[in-house]
DNA sequence: ACTGATAATTGGAATTATTCCAATTTCAAG
DNA sequence: CTTGAAATTGGAATAATTCCAATTATCAGT
């Protein structure tokens, strides 16, 4: 898993926004999840970073999921009380829910535009200042699958 | 801790829906989840059960809560990873977010309207077909509070 | 390059909410 | 009452995550 040069700098200020260092398991951690559009776990994530890191420990990979986190650079998805997932956060201001299929386990990103998140602001107490607002579907997906033929999953 | 007649009613129909018994620890356990207006973790509602039934076992409270909950009584909150917290829900067509107050720790509900549904469910591909929806926002309160003077928390 | 100070990583132990399980108790119906 | 199913119980087990002390890597200043 290799860091395109763009990913790569904007990784670097990232931390060094927030005084920390870019090491080789930051970069890879960041790769893996920044080129994982299936939301997987930090298990899943662990073995796929192992892949071009081989020592790399688990306590590492939780530990930089969560810098990447604060740093914004990563966002953290929970389902009940599933383990929790990841997922690239590439547009800070950009908002997305998601839909999570309990029939296949598969997730999937739904864009919110700005009119949603300003209908969502206005119902809340007006001295609610919001920091975060997670929005999760859960459901069945009867659809077409991105190849383009309906299956039920 | 004493349950209404109306809700005894309530909670034996609905039980019985699903062919399931009531018992004096399920009456209990849904009688101090009525009354928590506070979203308690099953811990804080294994101790307010225990005042009316002392040899309850905190198996029984999170067996409870699991059959309350798929009876569609109460209603199992979740953030981030904390203890799951659990809130009555009284009526099954009105659907509320959860508001999580990080400096307090406190939650409040937030009551959607229909019409917010219905937005939410015109941003979803038309084939995913909806079982729930979980809101939650996090940030601070620096309101007023329900006994109407305004404070840090 | 070298050195010291600081930050990051590591392996393994610890934590903790929750679930599981086998044994007992309760309940409702015949 | 008896009997079978359902519910409860205490304690053990699970599993994701966090903690911790020891090691290793990195950076800034010489």
């Amino acid at each position: 898993m290799m860091l395109p040069t763009q990913a790569k700098q904007t990784l670097e200020s990232a931390l060094a926004e927030h005084g920390l260092r870019s090491t080789r398991q930051r970069e890879c951690v960041f790769a893996v999840v920044a080129a994982s559009m299936d939301h997987p776990t930090a298990d899943a994530i662990y073995s796929r970073v192992r892949e071009s890191l081989p020592g790399i420990s688990l306590a590492t990979v939780y530990n930089t999921l969560e810098t990447l986190v604060s740093c914004g650079l990563v966002r953290q998805v929970n389902f009940e009380r599933e383990p929790s997932r990841y997922c690239p956060l590439s547009e800070p201001g950009k908002h997305h829910a998601h839909f999570h299929c309990t029939r296949s386990g598969k997730v999937f990103d739904v864009h919110l535009p700005e009119s949603f998140m300003k209908d969502l602001e206005a119902l809340l107490p007006p001295m609610f200042r919001i920091d975060k607002v997670d929005l999760c579907i859960s459901g069945q997906n009867r659809g077409e699958n991105p190849s383009g033929h309906v299956e039920p999953d």
